[in-house]
RNA sequence: GCUGCUGUAGCUCAGGGGUAGAGCGCACCCUUGGUAAGGGUGAGGUCGAGAGUUCGAAUCUCUCCAGCAGCACCA
């Protein structure tokens, strides 16, 4: 007879078991709907197999379909087991890595048979099948724990190297569990490395609930000097239902995206001639013209100064400010020398001194603030540019307006003496919440970057760095919940801690672009000096700052934000003028002029067509207003007013009416 | 940069070893119509670039370029 334990459950009851009991006998003896609903098991607050006998007295909660995150979590897991199940039963010599739980399904990376190639997007089906089968034949999921040199051999047996590397080197003393999918020994049993946990059989999954979704490649290890692997990604869910709302959502991020829309709204385009580089239409300058002027508003009004550097500087310069050191690869760099005009030869000799386009303004806003001599009095110093910068991107990373090469920051840097540096983080802080709000982001996260394991300078710095941003957002009231405020171990650049800011758009997805850092490296590098009240020179400290990141990412977000619904204060036309039949041309022309001359973006749309195509053409171009004349307006001096997205078709207003009432709308946040 | 996929008219896309098709858009004509596509006629393309195979290549093969997805990168 078994010793018997006591198990504690979350309503403080508790339940004696035997030695050898699972989490799932519990959950029989409470009832056969728990017993059926319950996936797997909180022991002691961890996260454990269902079918794990406890090991001595112990608190158990246990986790069914209703605790989403947690069941999620396993669920994905056990896909992207299965999937590896799946591929190496209908390819026999295909090599399993690793396969982990995504934000929205799974993945899992192979090491394809020699004799083929990675895996395609026409074999998914067969694959899906193939997991459906394993889903459906409900397979026990078994743990079982391992000594790593059997391990290693058995792995070593079966071909799967990868398994074996990763096997030996996992730390000393460190408990080796695998998971059985099927019984020990069953020759449709299968089996892989885990730590686990998992549910208790593939049952406990829907067939119905995932879908693979993509091939792709991935490096062994995430190491771009290691075997590239072949992966393939799924979306995995609880039901069937889940999965459905998935991939509307999915549709519906595809219909936002802005490198689509740009082109529908005739904003922009990209060609293959300047890579990464934008063309902004009249319609797309527009919108960056009224931000910019925003922006400026909002940096005068906060205390900057407005500078513009120089897009080319001699190597001399960046190697003095580190960059050519450690930024060089991201650089575009150019011969100081009048190219040749001989076809045949080189275009310039080898000796040329060379000059790089600037891949951040830092040290030319430096280069100004050591002009004449800075007294303490001085400071601090907000300087400010709409600074234009290359930087030479990786092919592969350039995505329409959010990864560009050339890029217009909204940089500013503070010179500050120690004593005012906290105060100035925290003036920034309520700096980007007002742009935030006035841009149409309600929720936004606050997150701190703390050091990395490779960095420059003293610990002491850093924890001094660190503590000054922390405490600067604690005093803008802002290191709360609401905020989201976090903190990031070993997200910080190397040379300082950072502050970002992270908003949330309106389908949920995060965009970083705010940041701040305090940089003590800089003004030393470059010898920039204050005179103190003390009469002694003094180092300032520089902080880097951006609110909107840069402009094209940040215009390529609002785009997405709004679906190509803009605000009316940026909408590039903000009012079309259609008439119904010719007859109200002339007043047409009248309504126009009164648009104009009240300061609104408006165009006039007089063809011979019908108000039906009219009314729908500007519909599908996100007119936010349609202004429709015809005879009866054109006689009563009123308009029919037609809003974008609006519920009601049209409101007859009179004109003096819909010009006031356009022309308060579609004032600046700032200005109102 | 790496892996895979894709590249045909301004846009979206079909086709496919015997020198090109649709819809939308555009131009012109008819139509003056009250809130999401009125009708007719017409113009538009070295089928991403180069090389190869072939009697013949837009189609097959190779190389390059670009786009897309993912990876890596993002001071």
């Amino acid at each position: 007879m078994g010793k018997h334990w006591k198990i504690t459950l979350p309503d403080g009851s508790v339940r004696e078991v035997e030695q050898g009991a699972t989490p799932a006998d519990v959950a029989a003896e409470i009832g056969p709907g728990l017993a059926k609903a319950a996936l797997a098991a909180k022991v002691d607050g961890e996260l454990r197999d269902i079918m794990r006998p406890f090991e001595g007295d112990a608190e158990l909660a246990l986790i069914t379909s209703r605790d989403e995150a947690e069941a999620l979590e396993l669920a994905r897991h056990d896909y992207a087991h299965v999937l590896a199940e799946a591929v190496q039963s209908l390819f026999p010599g295909t090599q399993i890595t690793f396969g982990p739980a995504t934000e929205d399904g799974f993945y899992y990376d192979f090491a394809p048979p020699e004799d083929r190639g990675p895996f395609t997007e026409e074999e998914l089906p067969e694959i899906e099948e193939e997991m459906r089968r394993i889903i459906k034949a409900d397979k026990p999921l078994r743990r079982e724990v391992w000594e790593r040199d059997d391990l290693i051999a058995r792995w070593r047996k079966d071909g799967e190297s990868f398994k074996a590397e990763w096997a030996k080197e996992l730390p000393e003393g460190e408990e080796i569990t695998v998971y059985w999918s099927g019984d020990p020994g069953d020759p449709d049993g299968w089996m892989d490395m885990c730590k686990g946990p998992h549910l208790a059989s593939t049952g406990k999954l829907d067939s119905q609930a995932f879908k693979l979704t993509r091939v792709s490649g991935a490096y062994w290890r995430g190491d771009q000097s290691n075997a590239m692997l072949s992966r393939i990604y799924g979306t995995g869910w609880l039901n069937k239902k889940q999965l459905a709302e998935h991939l509307h959502r999915l549709e519906e991020a595809a219909k936002r995206d802005h490198r689509k829309l740009g082109q529908d709204m005739d904003l922009f385009h990209l060609q293959p001639e300047a890579q990464g580089s934008v063309f902004w239409h009249p319609k797309g300058y527009r919108i960056w013209r009224e931000l910019e002027a925003y922006i400026r508003r909002r940096i005068e009004e906060a205390g900057y100064q407005e500078v513009k550097t120089p897009q080319l500087m001699d190597a001399r310069q960046w190697q003095q400010s580190g960059h050519w050191g450690k930024y060089r690869e991201n650089m575009f760099v150019v011969p100081d020398e009048t190219p040749s005009t001989d076809d045949e030869g080189p275009i310039v000799s080898g000796d040329a001194d060379m000059m790089a386009l600037k891949p951040m303004n830092c040290p030319a806003h430096v280069l100004i603030f050591k002009q004449g001599i800075k007294s303490y009095r001085d400071l601090p110093i907000l300087m400010a540019e709409m600074g234009c910068c290359h930087r030479n991107e990786p092919h592969g990373a350039l995505h329409g307006l959010l990864r560009v090469r050339q890029m217009t920051q909204d940089d500013g840097h503070i010179f500050v003496s120690e004593d005012q540096l906290v105060d100035e983080v925290r003036r920034f802080c309520e700096l980007t919440d007002r742009v935030y709000r006035d841009l149409g982001f309600e929720s936004y996260a606050i997150k701190l970057a703390l050091r990395p394991d490779e960095r420059f300078g003293s610990d002491e710095d850093w924890d001094k760095s660190e503590a000054e941003l922390r405490e600067a957002v604690i005093e803008a009231g802002m290191a709360t919940k609401e905020y989201g405020w976090e903190e990031l171990p070993g997200e910080g650049a190397f040379y300082a801690p950072k502050l970002e800011w992270h908003l949330t758009d309106a389908i949920g997805r995060t965009w970083q672009v705010g940041t701040i850092q305090s940089d003590r490296v800089l003004p030393e590098r470059l010898d920039a000096s204050y005179v103190g009240e003390d009469g002694e020179r003094h180092r300032p400290v520089m902080l880097h700052r951006a609110v909107i990141g840069t402009y094209e990412r940040f215009i390529g977000i609002l785009i997405e934000h709004n679906a190509g619904n803009l605000p009316l204060w940026l909408a590039p036309v903000q009012a079309v003028v259609a008439t119904i039949v010719s007859d109200a041309d002339e007043y047409a022309g009248e309504v126009l002029a009164r648009l104009e001359a009240a300061g609104l973006r408006a165009e006039g749309d007089l063809r011979n067509e019908k108000i039906n195509y009219k009314v729908r053409e500007h519909s599908l171009a996100k007119v936010p207003n349609l202004l429709v004349v015809g005879k009866r307006e054109a006689e009563q001096g009123t308009i029919a007013l037609r809003r974008l997205g609006a519920d009601e078709h049209q409101k007859v207003m009179s004109l003096d009416e819909a010009v006031a009432m356009l022309k308060a709308e579609a004032t600046p946040p700032d200005l109102r």
